[in-house]
RNA sequence: CGGGGUGUAGCGUAGCCCGGUUAUCGCGCCGCGUUUGGGACGCGGAGGUCGCAGGUUCGAAUCCUGCCACCCCGACCA
């Protein structure tokens, strides 16, 4: 296991691949830049879906499926869409493999087997969705439709970066349709901040809610919300979007419904996701030079029960006890594994469960049975006390609750303390290479400042806050006039 | 797709410049024994198309050519 892993957070090859290879949560996959979750790490998403499943359908939307291949003609009907990922796009043109007559044993595209049309495979799916939709909404009594899939997506990115930037990724997409220009922008704006209590307070990532600049927004989207995020190296990430697709998406599909007064209109769109990235930020947030640290929320088993012991017939004691620990954390709905191997020796299990992020570990030993008592140990501060058996139960259950809130309050200092107002250009280029983080400075408004702050620094703005207050001031870089900060970051 | 780098056992590596026994070491793996309150130790053992294909040579992990894969930087992006 290799030290300092935080110390080397700004080697994204370094640490973040080491980490998440050696805590068994995914490895690249053979085919070029896609990515196989393993168990362990699948059992983190899981958990991450559950909840965001309760949320979604607690805001009055339920699940549905659609195909994973878009005929080319959908999928440029809206141009703008279309135009935004046509260039990473995995196509499907062929429907048959025949032996190759030119080499033995391999097999090649049967050339007689090309399909009419192509098929894209979906890089999101609104094309699909909305020409689907058409045939769904005729009146206002079908509206508003709320719509949320789960589902796999493929971007053909030149580069990949493990859960950063997978070219197939996990995902869900939320597709809604709605009367009112105000009814989806509202929709839109509440997804986005489902999102944030769901980072903020499932996941412990402190987010920053804003809206994108015109030029960051989404490919056919009037307004783009999202949730911006601070990682340990100082890098921002984008963790969840949300958008307001205006009418972009009923005109290029024809989707009119009548009104109460009966009059024709296109209905108003969003489309919302987060995915497999979400993953990445965990980790980074979070993770110290031990491995991954797991906020109690997501931890696919939030305590585990390490026995110590010589005998046979102490560990067979050891079992007996824990066993009946295990049934009273289950009643309490704490999840908890036995780790009753004995082909590990206990340093090896501490230093595995430390690596897994597991939020506590609870030894038991010789000295433990005699004195009706068992070792704690936490994850965030590797404090170790011991604690009477009776009083475990109570303790852990409290122990998990503060740790979830720990976990967010020490990231949110962090965050905090790496938003950095700044109100010249020269102090603009010095924060961002020595302090890093956000910053929180003036902009003219226009895409051709954004343009050449970026050149000149690799920052882009993150975001335009929600809670961005109107005060007066000067572009940092053209010095002209601007009426509230928005926030740059080098961004992941 | 441009620039740079790396491919040797499951993982991490030495050897390559300067060609020459049976390809080095550590971790991990298997067996036996002793161990077990922070990553155990001893002894024994298994495991290799040296990324792939050509070439030079008596002889290639090592030199040459081509290709492939991966990583980093850039453009692109959830």
């Amino acid at each position: 296991m290799g030290k300092n892993l935080t110390s080397r957070a700004e080697d994204y090859s370094k640490w973040y691949n080491e980490l998440v290879v050696k805590a068994d949560l995914a490895e690249n996959s053979a085919v070029r830049g896609c990515m196989v979750i393993k168990p362990y790490g699948y059992a983190i998403w899981e958990k991450m879906q559950t909840e965001l499943d309760r949320m979604f359908k607690e805001t009055g939307h339920q699940n549905a499926y659609f195909p994973l291949f878009v005929p080319k003609s959908l999928f440029e009907a809206e141009e703008k869409n279309a135009e935004g990922f046509a260039k990473e796009c995995a196509i499907v043109t062929h429907y048959r493999l025949e032996n190759d007559p030119d080499k033995e044993g391999k097999l090649r595209v049967d050339p007689n087997a090309k399909l009419e049309e192509e098929l894209i495979v979906r890089p999101t799916s609104e094309a699909i969705i909305w020409n689907t939709y058409k045939g769904w909404i005729q009146s206002y009594r079908d509206l508003p439709l709320l719509i949320n899939q789960w589902a796999n997506v493929v971007r053909w990115e030149m580069r990949t970066r493990l859960f950063l930037r997978t070219a197939e990724f996990l995902w869900q997409e939320g597709h809604t349709a709605h009367e009112t220009r105000q009814e989806a922008l509202d929709e839109a704006e509440l997804m986005n901040n489902v999102y944030a209590d769901f980072a903020e307070n499932f996941m412990a990532i402190p987010v920053i809610k804003g809206v994108k600049t015109e030029s960051e927004r989404f490919a056919g989207a009037e307004e783009t919300f999202c949730i911006e995020a601070l990682m340990q190296d100082g890098k921002a990430l984008q963790a969840g979007t949300s958008h307001f697709l205006g009418q972009n998406f009923a005109k290029a599909f024809d989707v009119k419904f009548t009104s109460k007064e009966g009059k024709q209109d296109y209905v108003w769109a969003t489309s919302w996701g987060v995915s497999t990235r979400l993953m990445g930020a965990l980790i980074m947030t979070h993770s110290d030079d031990s491995g991954l640290v797991l906020p109690p929320n997501l931890a696919p088993f939030q305590v585990v029960i390490v026995p110590i012991y010589k005998t046979d017939e102490q560990l067979e004691s050891i079992r007996e006890l824990a066993k009946g620990l295990m049934a009273d954390f289950r009643n309490k709905g704490i999840s908890v594994k036995l780790d009753d191997r004995t082909t590990h020796r206990p340093g090896a299990k501490f230093a595995e469960h430390e690596l897994k992020g597991v939020p506590l570990r609870i030894a038991i030993g010789p000295k433990d049975m005699e004195n009706g008592t068992v070792e704690l140990a936490r994850r965030d501060t590797f404090e170790k006390i011991s604690v009477a058996v009776e009083d475990i139960t109570g303790t852990v259950e409290s122990l998990l609750t503060e740790m979830q809130e720990m976990l967010f309050n020490k990231a949110l200092d962090f965050r905090n303390a790496h938003v950095t107002e700044v109100n010249d250009f020269e102090e603009f280029k010095k924060v961002l290479e020595t302090k890093t983080g956000f910053i929180s400075a003036h902009w003219d408004g226009t895409a051709e400042t954004e343009n050449k702050i970026k050149e000149l620094t690799k920052a882009t703005i993150r975001c335009i806050p929600m809670d961005a207050k109107e005060e007066s001031g000067k572009c940092i870089y053209t010095g002209n006039p601007s009426n509230k900060r928005v926030l740059f970051a080098k961004a992941y």
